[in-house]
Formats: structure tokens, sequence, C-alpha cells
DNA sequence: AATATATACGATAATATTTGTCGGATATAA
DNA sequence: TTATATCCGACAAATATTATCGTATATATT
């Protein structure tokens, strides 16, 4: 309960690895994969990923590899989190209501209390301030 | 991804339905499952569990039931949460370290830190807070 | 141009976690 | 004595997460 995913924490690792070198220098999937010890295929789709998202850059070709091109700064982790792993939220039905007791439900303003603290306490922290 | 789990959400459930009652009145299984739709023996294995860890009390027998014993006031949902569901973090490896990047890992300090936070938020509410 | 290295990506499999079911036992009010 | 309710371990199903495979595409280097 309440964890994050392996996703999220290889997505994290590797954009500490990156910011430890210099601005133009590339990291590929297998470095960083052999380094932390993480299954390359899976890094391979989390950067892919993280690509796609405008977060990091790709380049192609031998001697090609990752490197950062957002301003981490700039992203608080709640962006971070929802473009990695989608929607955010203690409960599913706070953003897709499916649920057999939404009628009936007492406690969905309580946990939404909760849920607004979590959310303000991520927005609150940036990936710049995680990777440091 | 930092969901609650089913356990939780019923036993809150279940708690602010008896807090909406009279104070030595008691509320059986089957009336909150189909109050609230959840399925009986689930929400069964639940009380108990809560029983144990001495939020609610059982009575045996017929007209019996659960009804609240402790001082919701005095328990935080970090409390809560690992009377309900075992230990809390954002990360395996903050109360079991079978990690095999453990060595290697460059997150674990920073994840620390949101961790931390999380914590301290849940700390600073109580179970009377959420249901209210 | 050929080759080797690297990313791209859909399909699928394995694993872990969560959720739910079943069967039978015990307690007790009526 | 009976009906209603909790108690609880073992098991099964569903879901979510994590990992693997196969093949395609891009591009520096030679």
């Amino acid at each position: 309960m309440l964890k994050l995913t392996r996703k999220v924490e290889y997505s994290l690792i590797a954009l500490r690895h990156m910011k430890g070198k210099s601005i133009d220098s590339v990291s590929s999937t297998k470095e960083i994969a052999t380094h932390y010890n993480i299954p390359l295929e899976i890094l391979a789709k989390t950067l892919q990923h993280m690509a796609k998202e405008n977060i990091i850059e790709a380049i192609n070709g031998p001697r090609g590899g990752y490197r950062i091109k957002a301003k981490l700064k700039n992203i608080n982790l709640v962006e971070f989190f929802e473009k990695v792993e989608g929607p955010l939220g203690l409960s599913d039905c706070f953003y897709d209501a499916n649920c057999m007791q939404i009628e009936y439900c007492n406690i969905r303003t309580p946990i939404q209390r909760i849920n607004d603290n979590m959310i303000n306490m991520f927005r609150s922290m940036s990936v710049q301030d995680i990777t440091n």
C-alpha cells in the first residue's frame, strides 16, 4: 500500500545518474542498467516513455543514449508521477467512478481530504529536489 | 501506485458507520456489508482484525456485532494504516532491505525525504478527523 | 555500402499483491 | 435448543506489476 512503482524508481535513478554527467554527454540504457542492476528491457521502456514525455531526449545509433531535456526544477512530483504512471489518487474513484458503493459511500469526502494533503505535499517538491 | 487498499477503505467505512450510532449500540458485519455493498466475508475479516488491534470490540452471539473501543482522536493515520496493513513506506527498502540495487542505489536518500514528508503528513491526521 | 550499436515497441509471460470464497468452529441471547 | 453472530485458516480468483521476447528502425563508424 502507498508504494511507488519500480518504473518510478527506475526513472528517478536514471535521472539522477544523468544529472551527474556533463550536459551534453549521453547515457545508454545498458550503461545505466548494468550499473544499477536493473533489467535492461524494463529500463529501456521506462526511458522511452520519459523521452516521449519530453523529460529526456533520445540519441539514436551507436554511441547514442539519453540525456536530460526538461528543466527538472519546473517539474513537480505530481506532474512527474502522472507523466510516468498516469493519474494519481488514493482511490480509483477520484478519477474513474466505477465503484459499487459510490452511492452510499461515507468516506469519499474524508479520503478526498487526505488525498488533497498528499497531492499538495508532492506538488511542493520538484524532481530537481529529489535528484539532488 | 500510492493507493489505499480496500481493507483500509472498508475499515474507515465501518468506523464511520459506527460513529453515527449511539455509544453502546452495536453494528453487525451483515448490516454494514449490505449497507455499503461490501463482500461479507472480507468485511468480517477486516473487522476481526480491527478488533484484535483493539480499535473496535466484538460482541458475540445473536444481536452481537462491533462497536468502537479506542479513542479515535488518539490514533493517527500512520498508526492506523500500520495496524490495518502493516509497515508503511514508499519503497520496501525502508523496512526490508532485500533489494538488488541497495548497494549502488542513488535514490534511497532522496526517496527517504519524500517518505518522511508523507509520514509526517499522515501522522498529523487522526482517525477521528477522517471519520467526521 | 556493410556492420555494429543503440533505441522503438507491440505482444506475451511470469510474479506478486490484492481481493474474494469456502468450510467449519465457537460464543451467546432468546 | 436454536438461531444468529463472530472466529479463523486454507484456498481461489482477479488484478496489477514486473519482466521477457522478437523484430524493426536509426545512425555512427569503418
